[in-house]
DNA sequence: TTGATTACAGACTAAAATGGTCTGCGATAA
DNA sequence: TTATCGCAGACCATTTTAGTCTGTAATCAA
């Protein structure tokens, strides 16, 4: 619950890999899935998507691949997420997935989820794979909880 | 993916309610169960979880039922997540259930994974359950992404 | 022109997580 | 002593996720 899918993960994996070579570079999917130890079938299936998407761009051609299609800073985990996978939602109810929800009547919660969700999409939407794989602390703007709020709240770590 | 169980959405609704009752006021599975049109079953497994997590108390007799064991104020959406349905992560090697992750030797994404993670934990365990049943402006410091970063980063919305 | 190499496409199966059902036991207060 | 509540766990159905298999299409180089 709440985890990221295993073709999320490989997609991460080689878009951060390609973030790092040289502009316009082109890898291939046997090269990636070994590097990384990845099905070849399943990440061929993750980069289509990612293609599809307009995230990457396909040369489709021996000695040909993937490049990325935009500038890395321009790739955010979302779009990676939602290309993948498709919409997100912490609560089906919030993704257009449940059609009939038993607790709509009644819920009196989902206003709150909703903005927890916001959240976490904002996060998502706020890094990019460029700083994926980048040192830790090129990243405390975007990913140090602790210092996120102006009232602690009820929080006691 | 990304998404809370439907045992999560009961246990949540269900405090709720519960955090909106009286101080020391008990309620009974069937009756909430009821209100909300979920399987009782499912309800009572539930609650007995949350039970054994410390988190509310059970009183076995007739016209029995739960009350919270702490104030609301204390009862954190983490630590219900935690109790319905175990330690949490986004990935797998996080969380402790993957003993041997075939991207380890060469995942360079790790670190800002587990970040990502740490945020959205801070996040569900600075929201209350009490917190989760008031109206929105309430929920404003913990809840509304947009005045969270100083920097903007490469959020466009 | 042919063949090696790459991406594209989708059916299919296996495994795991999730959601829900069923049955019976134990505690307690009226 | 019995009706009402929680406790416990086996069991099954459905959905999601992960992975496999087969074949097609595009492109470049020999």
């Amino acid at each position: 619950m709440l985890k990221l899918t295993k073709k999320v993960d490989y997609a991460l994996l080689a878009l951060n890999l390609m973030a790092k070579t040289e502009e316009g570079g082109i890898s291939n999917v046997r090269d990636i899935a070994a590097l990384y130890s990845i099905p070849p079938e399943i990440l061929a299936k993750v980069m289509q998507k990612l293609s599809k998407s307009g995230l990457i761009q396909s040369h489709n051609a021996p000695k040909g691949g993937y490049s990325l299609k935009l500038p890395a800073e321009e790739i955010s985990v979302l779009k990676v997420l939602v290309a993948v996978e498709g919409p997100v939602g912490i609560v089906s109810c919030s993704d257009g997935t449940d059609k009939s929800c038993q607790q709509r009547g009644q819920c009196d919660i989902r206003s709150p989820l909703e903005k927890l969700q916001n959240n976490i999409l904002w996060f998502l939407e706020a890094l990019s794979i460029r700083e994926l794989g980048q040192e830790p602390a090129v990243l405390k703007g975007v990913t140090d909880g602790s210092s996120l709020f102006g009232q602690p709240l009820h929080h006691k770590g």
